[in-house]
DNA sequence: CATTACCTTGCAACCGATTGCAAACCTGAC
DNA sequence: GTCAGGTTTGCAATCGGTTGCAAGGTAATG
């Protein structure tokens, strides 16, 4: 089928050794023997088995990537920008769709019988424990988009979520909102509960404001509109902080039908500012979380742990910031 | 680092046979040995190393996913589709995000170095001699969402592009659309320029009809927004058949941009009905792509070619129809 | 010209598994 | 108890590479 070194060694008439050289990085080959071999190689075809190698090397190259967040349209940049961060590296994306039935315990296995150098978790709704698991297993793990402060035996890169709670708050209490509510996300993602504390620890230090919260069943379109009619139905609040952006979609969607206009009648201020928030027909005011810089640090970190996998985990945390568009009212 | 064969066996107290065929489908253990290696291994943590092994059973289970695609949201669909297809097989998605960059032989060659099982590429827009540069590597491929008529070496499935061009024509002039055009996606796309095909054989069986067509520079909302933007100014027809839901999408933006009501101003029918387009605030009118079934089919297609590799190359064509929502006006 | 030092090169062992083959084992029948 | 039959088992070769080591080659030095 395909060809092998032996084959290149025999048409150049030199040593296995020599072939292999020739295609190894700083090892020691005369020029001589190296251009007879690279025309042979030429000549039949000739590339190296990455998985051959890796037997001896130890290294695959390989990098699972590993997400149950298929359905947010955040995640088409975030693969995006995952795999061309990867490529650019020489390293190669294993995916791993995390879906509900599958045991979490079987990724890890299934990654270790492919031997990846390294997995990175890409989720904002999986615990610790999850990263961790591939931790214990000897397998280097990156999370992105993590929990950060209670996790201190994996890497962590991403966003402040409790900070971004507050962040969220004061932003609604600046322009004026006095009933305002939390629209989060599903009740056991670790980002939804950390933008709940922060959120609430804000709004606890004005006694007089008139707060609620919710929690939707997904971070999807789906789920915050149908939180949102929910709560119009029952007397909405005058702002709300959605979980994040694909939330705050769904959500406007129920306003629209309601025939209230969002900024006006009521504000939404989401999270993520994906490309689409930036849509005219959506024009959505949102934190910004600096997805780009995220992964880009989170395939360093990779990168890293290759090259010294008793690294001393930390926690890499990104500033976030609002963007005014339109769908809170103006600061007075 | 990692628990081997010779471990277990030595722990077992068995030879590495032993343990080896204990972890292959119907090999010939006695229930003794079996249970003594099934502990030994429990205790060690041992799982088989599946590249390893794949260097003598020839079979990796690795499955490269090529695409161009990671813009366009259905993209997200299509991914979460294809990995939870594979991984009920036990087949793995190692992922090529073919960017603007790289090389379309670079990827050829990348994915024989990890002797990848097959190859899919899932693209509407890449040229059929790009999977068919997959082929001729001999490496199985299945080209999903490929142009079906001009390639007779490389397995296809999707849809037919050309008729869905003629239906999006009869659709607009069922409706009693006379001056129409066809708003395309990028002019190099297989997809574009058969729908265009499609669409203007249709058209032109009515000498009568004011016919237009421009082609967008990419699948990409603001793509079509832009180039909706460009027609308003020019003076637009009445109805247009948009390359697919994500240029509608962005040619609706531009509509409501100009005060113009979609359905009623101007019709616009797409191609796709991806989950977006049932949003209320979209409501799209659409030519619904199977998307469920041609992935399914695309991955038994993979399942078979592993069985006979030598399988004779097939188109398979699903049938799409038109959804109706809010964007063309209502038949007379 | 002999000696030393450095480059190249091939040999052979090894990475972690699978598998054909022949020997060893077990079972039941006579 | 012996023998034929089928099962189980371990040996050793193999998959496609890499790499430590020692031998051979070359060039520079004295």
């Amino acid at each position: 089928m395909s060809v092998t070194l032996k084959e290149v060694a025999a048409l150049a008439g030199v040593s296995r050794s020599a072939v292999s050289r020739t295609f190894t990085e700083g090892a020691s080959v005369s020029p001589k023997t190296r251009s007879k071999v690279e025309k042979a190689a030429a000549e039949l075809g000739y590339s190296p088995n990455a998985l051959a190698s890796s037997l001896t090397t130890g290294r695959t190259k390989l990098i699972g990537l590993i997400s149950n967040n298929f359905h947010n349209p955040i995640f088409l940049e975030v693969f995006d920008q995952f795999t061309r961060a990867l490529q650019e590296r020489g390293l190669r994306p294993l995916i791993v769709n995390l879906t509900d039935e599958t045991e979490p315990a079987n990724s890890v296995r299934m990654l270790r019988q492919y031997s990846v150098d390294a997995a990175i978790v890409a989720s904002s709704t999986l615990p610790p424990s999850f990263a961790k698991a591939f931790h214990d297993a000897g397998v280097p793990v990156v999370h992105t988009f993590g929990r950060s402060a209670t996790s201190p035996e994996v890497h962590v890169v991403g966003i402040d979520n409790v900070e971004c709670g507050r962040m969220a708050a004061r932003e609604l209490l600046a322009r004026g909102y006095r009933r305002i509510g939390y629209l989060g996300g599903p009740k056991d993602a670790t980002s939804a509960m950390d933008r709940y504390r922060g959120f609430m620890e804000e709004v606890e230090k004005h006694p007089e404001l008139d707060v609620t919260h919710c929690f939707a069943g997904a971070y999807s379109f789906e789920a915050g509109r149908a939180e949102m009619l929910r709560l119009l139905a029952e007397g909405p609040a005058e702002g709300y902080f959605c979980g994040d952006d694909i939330l705050s979609i769904g959500a406007l969607s129920a306003l629209s039908d309601n025939g209230l206009k969002p900024g006006k009648d009521i504000g939404i201020i989401g999270l993520n500012d994906m490309e689409m928030s930036r849509w005219e027909s959506v024009d959505l005011t949102t934190i910004h979380q600096p997805i780009k810089q995220i992964i880009t640090s989170s395939v360093d970190l990779v990168e890293e742990m290759l090259k010294d996998p008793e690294r001393y985990p930390e926690a890499r945390i990104f500033p976030c910031r609002v963007i005014e568009r339109g769908t809170l009212r103006p600061r007075p």
